[in-house]
This record gives C-alpha cells, sequence and structure tokens, in this order.
DNA sequence: TAGCTGATTCGATATCCATCGAAATATGAA
DNA sequence: TTCATATTTCGATGGATATCGAATCAGCTA
C-alpha cells in the first residue's frame, strides 16, 4: 500500500467537489456526496476510500449510517490557500471551526445523540448502574427501569418497538460508545421535550440549553 | 484554451518537484530544474509552460538565459499548507518571504545586476543622460563616455569584447528595463570591486553595503 | 427467516496525460 | 555567415485512473 498523492487527490474535480460540500464542517452519507458530485454511489465510494486513506475525510459511522466529514482543520486551510492560487473565488461560507467544535460536544447520530455529551451520558448511567455493557447492546438494570420510568421514559413501549433497544454505538469524535437504538432516540426526544437540548432542522448540530446543563450536572453529574 | 487545473498541476510529482526547488525564492533555468526533477529538457519545458500558463512561476528572461521562479508568496504558502496535509516532512529551508524580498532588491541576472537597484540605476544613468535607449539596447552618450571613464569603466575595452555591450533586459520583479550585455556586467564588478555591492557565490542574492547605499545615493540620486 | 436500503467491491473500458525521440526554433558567440 | 547552446514543438506511446454495470456486503426491519 504506497503513500497515496495528496496533491494527486485534489486534482480531481469529483472529489473537490465532495470537498467542497464539506467544507462547512457538515458531515454527509456517501449518496448524499455522490449526487452533489454528480457521479454514480460506487464512483463516490471509491473517492471517498481513497480519501479517507489519505487522512482528507473521517467516517462516523453510526448504526448502518456513514457520515462523512473534514477530517481537520488543516484540510480547510489547505483547500482555501489552493482556491487563492488557483483563481477560484474564494468559499462565501467558509469553514467554521467553532462551529466544528460545537459539533464535537453535541449532535445527533441519526435520531439520538451523539458527540461528548452523548459519550458523557452513557458513562454516567453505567456509573449510576441505570444501564451495563454487554456485548453490541446495552442493558437495562433493575434500578435503571424505576429510573428512567421516573424519567419519563417508558421503557415496555419501546420493547415493543421492531428496533434494536439500546444499541451500543462508536462515537467518531470520543471513540467512545454512546447510546443509541429505541432507547437513545428516546433519550433525545424527551431532551427536546424538556428543552434541555434543541434540534436545529436539517442539520446535525444540537444546542445545549442552560437548563438542560443544569439538569445534566444536577442529575448526572455531567459537566461539558 | 481552457482554465488549467491548479490542483492537477500540483498532482504531478516531477512538478512538484520543480516548485520545491524554487520554493526558497531562488530562479533557476529551465535545465537545471529538468535535471533537478529527473527529467529530460522537453518534459521539463512542457510542465513549465503549463505552470507559468497556471501563473505559479513566472520567467524572467535576461539575454538568452530564462530564469524561472515562484510567481508569488501565495503560491509558497498553498504548497506549504499542502505538505501539512500530505503528511510530509515541511521543508527545512522554509521559503523565506524577507529573503524573496531582498531577491526584488538586488540580485544578479546571469552577470549583471537585477531587481529595483538595477532599475534604478538605468532610470539614474538616463537622467543624468549617460545613456539613451535605442530599441534593444542602450547607447552611450558622450558624456556617459568620459563619465564611465570616470568611474572606472573602460568603454572602448568593452566594445571589444565580442558579446553584446549594452543591453536592455527586462527586468522581471519591476517589469521594466535595466542594463545588460557587456557594460551591465562591467558596472557589477567594478561595484563588486569598490565593495558597494556583494554576491554570493551559487546564489543569486546580491548584498548593498552600506558604503554602496551612500555612493548610489550620492552619485546617482538612487534611495532604495 | 426474507426483504430492504445504503454502501462497497470487482471488472472492464475509456480517457487523460507524462514522457521522450526527433526536429525545429531562438539567440548569442566565433 | 556558421556554429553552439538552450529551449520549444510535434508525434507517438505507455501507464495511470475515473467511471459505471453487476454483484456483493452490511445492517436494520418486518
Amino acid at each position: 500500500m504506497d503513500r497515496p498523492n495528496t496533491m494527486a487527490l485534489l486534482a480531481v474535480p469529483t472529489r473537490m467537489a465532495m470537498l467542497f460540500a464539506l467544507m462547512d464542517g457538515s458531515a454527509l452519507p456517501a449518496s448524499e456526496l455522490a449526487h452533489r458530485a454528480g457521479v454514480s454511489p460506487q464512483t463516490a465510494s471509491h473517492h471517498l476510500a481513497l480519501l479517507i486513506e489519505a487522512h482528507l475525510l473521517v467516517v462516523e459511522r453510526c448504526l448502518r449510517y456513514r457520515y462523512y466529514r473534514i477530517a481537520s482543520p488543516a484540510v480547510v486551510e489547505a483547500i482555501e490557500s489552493l482556491l487563492v492560487i488557483s483563481g477560484q473565488p474564494a468559499l462565501k461560507e467558509r469553514a467554521d471551526h467553532s462551529q466544528l467544535e460545537r459539533l464535537r460536544l453535541a449532535r445527533t447520530c441519526y435520531d439520538h445523540l451523539a458527540g461528548r455529551i452523548a459519550v458523557s451520558l452513557a458513562d454516567a448511567l453505567q456509573k449510576k448502574d441505570w444501564i451495563v455493557l454487554e456485548g453490541r447492546d446495552f442493558q437495562v438494570t433493575e434500578r435503571g427501569e424505576s429510573a428512567f420510568n421516573k424519567l419519563g421514559i417508558d421503557l415496555p413501549m419501546l420493547r415493543k418497538q421492531q428496533r434494536l433497544f439500546a444499541r451500543r454505538c462508536i462515537d467518531w469524535s470520543e471513540r467512545r460508545p454512546h447510546l443509541g437504538g429505541a432507547l437513545g432516540a428516546a433519550l433525545l426526544a424527551r431532551f427536546q421535550e424538556m428543552d434541555w437540548v434543541r434540534k436545529k432542522t436539517g442539520d446535525r448540530q444540537v444546542h445545549i440549553s442552560s437548563k438542560g446543563q443544569q439538569e445534566l450536572w444536577k442529575r448526572f453529574g455531567i459537566d461539558l
């Protein structure tokens, strides 16, 4: 496996189109990137694999979904400096590094929370002995049954759903497990109900309200 | 003629090798760049033409020689930012913009002076009516004959040389004419003799001594 | 279990272009 | 002029790779 030539990767318009689509710090699935670059899914997959290998992109796997994002601010800077000398008009929306930082803190992964907040929450729930990790799933303990109930989450109802109940999902930015599945989705929904967090539509960004910060600290010892 | 793809230009190792050789702000002839990149002169010529067209390089023509150099600091910056994300070790000798500035001020063009000092000198010599521009050459006036002699330059001797006497050479950084040919070379040699300027061997950089600065101002009204 | 969707792998094809030999050009030197 | 040197142009070739169809894989749902 040779060292991939980073310069050559940036030379192909299709790959550059994909990178452009991610320059604002967002994370998009392969199909969307294929569409934006105007190529077939196979071709997009091929290019994305190369960009991953060269560490220009990273992929965040959540359940069966995969979101691609720019690997680091350095990549954005390099592309921007290339735009300068290529005589292209600079990007209107420059990459917002602080936004990327916010995404690392709290974002959605499909329909549940991800990021530092989700990893911290999974840690706290295990520490409080509400859940335990067993293989690729979490199990809710006896203590957890009543505690989740008191939090306003109807576990028996969730179990009736035909989806994985409490899936362990590996976080990209933290590289540690957080809570997915029906329970993860219910937690996000309940947090929104209580106005602990607010989810922007059409975006994966999640804002933590001051009330949410207080409650997370008081109830779970989470200080983000 | 399509717009050349700057990214594609940087993707080829041969072209990158040439750019690397010029990253320190130096200017080299095509043959030297071909040698450093390990390709034939034809191939080098082809690549250099593309780099010129894309405004990544500029060429400085002096008599029959052509020196290629990086077109602007932005190019150096872009290449350096690419090195960051390509995982290459950074260049030991990073491009020194202040050095590039010094080159713009005073450098050699083959065997005579170029840069701001040379352009200013040509201007001053015309203003003092020592020389006049005629087509592609300068002519020494009657007043110039004695003045150059007093400066320690033997014009009759220079005229015996089998080379162009006082060629007009267009300066890259200034885009204006300066003095080349036998007279230009003699002036540089005389300036070195009088320790007005010092030429580093194996380099095109020329240092102007404080004595030189004084004399240039006193005798020619040149204030660099 | 089968079914669905998103994504990847494999194989074949077509296109792009870096390279160099040969020849031409440019420019100054003898 | 004639020669010499540096560079460029032209043409042909070979290698690299972007692309997509078809098949396969991965993960969840019913």
